[in-house]
DNA sequence: AAGTAAATGTTATATTATAACATAATTGAT
DNA sequence: ATCAATTATGTTATAATATAACATTTACTT
């Protein structure tokens, strides 16, 4: 899953849109919140909290839980990245300007996560809540399995 | 959201149903389990499991975070309790014969859970991922938002 | 009754996340 | 440029969620 064929460019393209989203919203993309997205970005996978903290404690050794949390807090805040509630788990966004109607397709083989979009689902979603008058706010669907490549 | 008549009724009636399939499937819903599945169902909002460590003391000083969570794990696994991910809790399920295709509609208002099945949304997630080869196995979908009673 | 498997008890610790307060950096108004 | 206010980060402590590992008890089988 997942593929691709240069991860530096998807982790480049990935910090790019950061960058252009925070300056039209007039938010900062510090130089902590980039190294922890660049982390994140490691890979097509998801990633914990507490190794993202070991990852940044190689480069700033007084790194702490708040360090990594903060900063997860705002890239969540602002799309750049996930959180996986099945895993306790985050993973970057591939496209952070329109993250709606989005669902996570998780290889348990290779751990990669494949983000996808689907204003089909949505829709029966929402129809199917309205049906009986229930207002969603939310809505998280994760669905684990075997990807292609693993199969 | 689930304004039960009767809420008796309704643990009474998961009870007997627990009862019911673990003596079909030849296992023991013991005293303890029993408890567990009784307190998880003290309303048809989530529970978090150390609440029900809290009330689980009560009737036993001894009970300690293995006590509950095994039961919890017994209860998962049977499928007479949930879990709901984004919350980190549990919920009684309603159906425990059929705990396919289901999601939850979560009230962030009154913190009761509604659990849904639609063969509708299942075949739809499952029919999307199959076009991309991805094999599904658990699907995890939860909806929060506003409740018909609360709205 | 003895042996085995399953369940529970118990201690300890791992994992995930946040509260609360201190300090530093940035911004914006004067 | 300076001060005040806001925002971000540093730091300490602890809360909340969950499991590992081993001991004991209970229940089941023969």
């Amino acid at each position: 899953m997942n593929p691709c064929k240069n991860h530096k460019a998807c982790t480049n393209e990935a910090l790019k849109n950061a960058e252009e989203i925070c300056k039209k919203k007039g938010v900062k993309l510090t130089k902590l919140r980039e190294t922890v997205l660049r982390l994140v970005w490691k890979s097509h996978g998801y990633v914990k909290a507490y190794d993202l903290l070991e990852d940044l404690k190689k480069i700033d050794n007084s790194a702490k839980p708040p360090t990594v949390y903060r900063s997860l807090d705002f890239l969540l805040e602002h799309g750049f990245i996930h959180k996986i509630q099945s895993l306790n788990a985050y993973v970057g966004c591939g496209h952070p300007n329109t993250h709606d109607n989005c669902y996570f397709l998780i290889c348990n083989e290779c751990q990669n996560i494949e983000e996808h979009c689907s204003k089909n689902i949505n829709d029966i979603v929402t129809n199917t809540s309205e049906k009986i008058n229930f207002l969603p706010n939310k809505i998280t669907l994760e669905i684990s399995g075997t990807c292609k490549e693993c199969s």
